[in-house]
RNA sequence: GCGGGUGUGGUGGAAUUGGUAGACGCGCCGGACUCAAAAUCCGGUUCCGCAAGGAGUGUCGGUUCGAGCCCGACCACCCGCACCA
């Protein structure tokens, strides 16, 4: 009996080996074709977890297969090590931000390297050194120089907790996404980049990214949210607040003559204006203000409105008097802050005209019936033709718009616009541990940048955690230092960049990391873009957004030749896990419970569990699974086969113990089947057909990231092997598909390649090649069908003429009984597949 | 509310994209081996039925010789966005 496989053993060996040999690293000068794997790296928040092996492994099979149909492989990993997390342990641990971080970042190599990646380990990087950091700092200083970077006064979000500025992104339902708390608006001046002037470019570049999942560029097309339509003005009848009109915003300008009433925010400078002069309008004002920041009440939040008693002229009719409002569902941050209102074709004006008794006009009728039927509790938005309109009566709705603009242009009260919900993105953060943003700010010179010479600005160590705030900013020495143009004493900037700022550009220095600057152009270019990058949905605006503005600011600035820095997205689903709940309602960990007699029970108490959802590991719910651990008992292959099984990547893996050991078993009968080579000499056609079949159906579905289905087909091929009796064909069999689970299973795999007196590495060998002759069968099987239904079956030779399947269909025993001398109707005939014949 | 997705055995999921539904795995049942257990191996496993046969891919309807796949309506769940003018 031959010995089991011993990952304790052959893990540590095989890894050793790949490193010394330098298997995966990345060679700039290769003549193979090259490509560029990528999963988001890891933030060092302590240990790895089940998601990253998930996504690692991903990666890993694509990168090896990758190597193994003959291109030069980059599959680096790093880490995006800045960030708050870091603060809270300086906080609560009293331990260095840096030494925590890089503490956390020697445990997780250590366990990513127990699992066999594939990775150029000599290209790691860390964002929080001063060699990455510091060339970012050099970036953002082109950027700066480019005029894509500019300090403005603004209302930002003030997370109270973290005592940070928020970017909108990172804003879910009025509350921080970190800190989980209501966030607050706050002046300060802020460094913007101009992420707004690539709005069009970032839309438009959606189109070409064929290879990204059509859910992602949605929402991204969503989050920059182009809405064209019509800017114009509207005269006040009198003066107010010094203002003697406003613009307005419509993307329905065709429902011009279905106005009933104007509306501003509340934090209109007209609205603003009144308010000083009126109590009643500041405390509607301040009512409004409170529910805006309140969130998801807004669902249902009441359209509620103050009628400033002030009027404004139609603009296509200047006797039509129309009421001003100052209305709590509009934006002021969106279009001009300020609204017509069309009640009968839009949901809110409706909403709001009812509940003031303004009057509903149809404009938009869908046939020419119901030209003046009435609006009842819903607007109506769909096409149609314009009544009620005067000389845009009869035009379609497009028609109408165009009509309206082109009006408004000739007569110099409006322009045809275009708005975006898309905001530049304020990079400012009031933190220790962040890339320090490299300004210098003199009192006479003003903002000015650190001289190239002079970089990095690295953070000082010696920093304190003990009350909330920016340390940089009362260190007693760090930010005081000469301006470096005119030389008087100026003052550092404080605040760092926002993180996303670091994971924006990280892939480009993996394919390049000069000491002496970003990254060297043509050596980038050679690996971007990134073929395939990979990792979890929930970065599918902020991060990726932001890394392609910076990739194509990089270009637009003349840095690089790329413009789209992913070719490839693919996202991919949670690692989930049941939830247990005690008596008492608390959480229970996997490892506090255990089943006995059906039921499950605390371990320690013997209470009974509540089996609650399957859900993202967290540890909140306490549902997680240490990946270390698994990887000690079962071996890195066993857990990289698990991940890859079942389910299809996209969606949620549910752990399971039972899943894990299944794993670790076809592992082990993998390791036996090696073990039964014969040295026989007979052919095996079946066994060859199925092997060559395996060949390119693996392939394909590592190619397509089906990796759930190349292991089914893995497990049908050794299926095969183990049945067929010993032949030459078998030992061949055995020998390949040793060659086909090395992408998955890659510490077994070498194992058994040595065994079985191979040549070097399997990791270096190519891909089986499949012998197209042997993916055709020359046998089918025919289905036979009655009206649709199966009822026989028939083999018989591909390509079997449709007269002669009709025939043979007709001579089946049970087509005869069931036919019972009666002939068919129709006989459809669908060669090599079936005969459908209809009574 | 708007946008997107999903729904197939006890369970995770396959199904050549309109052509034999349930591949493969997990679990379960039976058997072999064993003093016994583990491991391993063999067989079975959509449901109803002894069988012949019938039913069956969230629900209802449609197109088709033929529908898990296409069309319409609905239901359930999940994920985004959310007063965006």
């Amino acid at each position: 009996m031959a010995e089991r496989f011993n990952h304790h053993k052959a893990d540590a060996r095989w890894q050793r080996t790949w490193e010394e040999q330098g298997s995966f690293h990345a060679d700039d000068a290769s003549p193979r074709p090259k490509s560029y794997v990528l999963e988001m790296f890891p933030y060092p928040s302590g240990r790895i977890h089940m998601g990253h092996v998930r996504n690692y492994t991903m990666g890993d099979v694509l990168a090896r297969y990758r190597r193994m149909t003959g291109h030069e492989v980059l599959h680096p990993m790093g880490w995006d090590a800045f960030g708050m997390p870091a603060e809270n342990a300086a906080m609560a641990q009293k331990v260095h931000p840096g030494d925590w971080t890089r503490a956390n970042i020697a445990a997780m190599r250590a366990q990513l390297k127990r699992l066999g990646f594939a990775l150029d380990w000599s290209r790691e990087l860390a964002t929080c050194e001063p060699e990455y950091y510091g060339q970012e700092q050099a970036l953002f200083l082109d950027l700066y120089e480019a005029g894509l970077v500019y300090r403005k006064e603004s209302a930002v979000n003030w997370d109270p907790v973290d005592q940070t500025v928020l970017a909108n992104e990172q804003v879910i339902d009025g509350k921080g996404w970190r800190s989980g708390a209501p966030v607050e608006r706050r002046k300060l001046s802020q460094w913007f980049l101009k992420i707004t002037d690539f709005a069009e470019d970032l839309l438009a570049g959606l189109e070409t990214l064929d290879q990204w999942p059509e859910k992602v560029r949605t929402m991204q097309a969503n989050w920059i949210g182009k809405s064209q339509g019509l800017r114009f003005r509207f005269a006040l009848d009198t003066p107010a607040g010094g203002h003697d009109g406003f613009d307005v915003f419509t993307t329905r300008p065709d429902t011009l003559f279905g106005a009933s009433f104007a509306a501003i925010s509340v934090d209109h400078p007209i609205a603003l204006a009144l308010a000083e002069k009126n109590p009643a309008l500041a405390a509607f004002a301040a009512e409004c203000r409170k529910t805006g920041t309140a969130a998801s009440e807004l669902e249902t939040a009441e359209k509620k409105g103050w009628d400033t008693g002030l009027s404004v002229v139609h603009p296509l009719d200047p006797t039509w008097k129309l009421p001003l409002f100052v209305a709590n569902f509009v934006l002021m941050d969106y279009g001009a802050g300020a609204v017509f209102g069309c009640p009968a074709h839009d949901q809110r004006d409706l909403d709001f005209a009812r509940k003031y008794a303004l009057p509903v006009t149809r404009v938009v009728a869908p046939t020419p019936e119901e030209a003046d039927a009435p609006i009842g509790d819903e607007a109506y938005t769909g096409p149609g033709r314009l009544v009620n309109s005067h000389f845009l009566d009869g035009m379609g709705v497009e028609e109408a718009k165009a009509a309206v603009i082109a009006r408004a242009e000739g007569e110099g009260w409006g322009t045809g616009s275009t708005v975006w919900r898309l905001r530049d993105w304020g990079v400012s953060r009031q933190r220790y541990w962040g890339t320090p943003i490299p300004i210098i700010h003199c009192e006479t010179c003003g903002p000015v940048p650190v001289p190239k010479a002079a970089l990095p600005v690295t953070l000082p160590e010696d920093v304190s955690f003990d009350i909330p705030g920016n340390p940089l900013d009362r260190h007693p020495t760090w930010k005081h230092v000469p301006c470096p143009t005119c030389g008087q004493p100026a003052r550092r900037e404080t605040d760092t960049l926002d993180t996303f700022v670091d994971s924006s550009w990280y892939f480009i220095r993996f394919a390049s990391q000069p000491d002496d600057r970003p990254f060297d152009r043509a050596i980038a270019e050679q690996w971007l873009p990134v073929g395939q990058y990979i990792g979890g949905v929930e970065h599918a605006i902020l991060h990726l957004l932001y890394a392609r503005f910076w990739t194509r600011a990089l270009n637009r600035i003349g840095r690089i030749g790329v413009t789209e820095p992913f070719t490839g997205l693919f996202t991919q689903g949670m690692v989930t896990h049941e939830t247990y709940k005690a008596p008492d309602g608390r959480w229970l960990s996997p490892d506090e419970v255990e089943m006995k007699l059906g039921a499950l029970i605390v371990t320690e108490t013997g209470e009974p569990v509540t089996i609650g959802r399957i859900e993202k590991m967290s540890k909140s719910k306490k549902n997680t699974v240490d990946p270390g651990p698994i990887v000690d008992q079962y071996g890195a292959d066993a857990v990289r086969w698990f991940m890859l099984s079942d389910s299809p990547p996209e969606r949620d893996l549910p752990w399971s113990e039972a899943g894990i050991e299944g794993a670790w078993r076809f592992i082990q009968r993998l390791w036996r089947l090696t073990d039964t080579t014969a040295d026989a000499t007979a052919e095996d056609r079946d066994l060859d057909r199925k092997l060559h079949r395996a060949i390119a159906g693996i392939a394909a579905d590592i190619e397509a990231l089906s990796f759930n289905k190349a292991i089914a087909k893995i497990h049908e091929l050794a299926n095969a092997i183990e049945k067929a009796p010993p032949s030459a064909s078998r030992d061949a069999a055995i020998r390949t598909i040793v060659a086909l689970i090395a992408p998955m299973a890659p510490h077994i795999a070498e194992e058994a390649w040595a065994k079985l007196g191979q040549q070097g590495l399997v990791a270096d060998a190519a891909w089986p090649v499949a012998d197209p002759a042997l993916l055709v069968d020359d046998e089918v099987t025919i289905a036979i069908q009655i009206n649709g239904k199966l009822r026989d079956t028939l083999s018989v030779a591909k390509g079997t003429a449709r007269e002669t399947l009709e025939t043979l269909a007709l001579e089946s025993d049970k087509v005869v009984r069931l036919l019972d001398g009666k002939t068919p109707r129709k006989v459809i005939v669908v060669p090599d597949r079936l005969v459908n014949l209809v009574a």
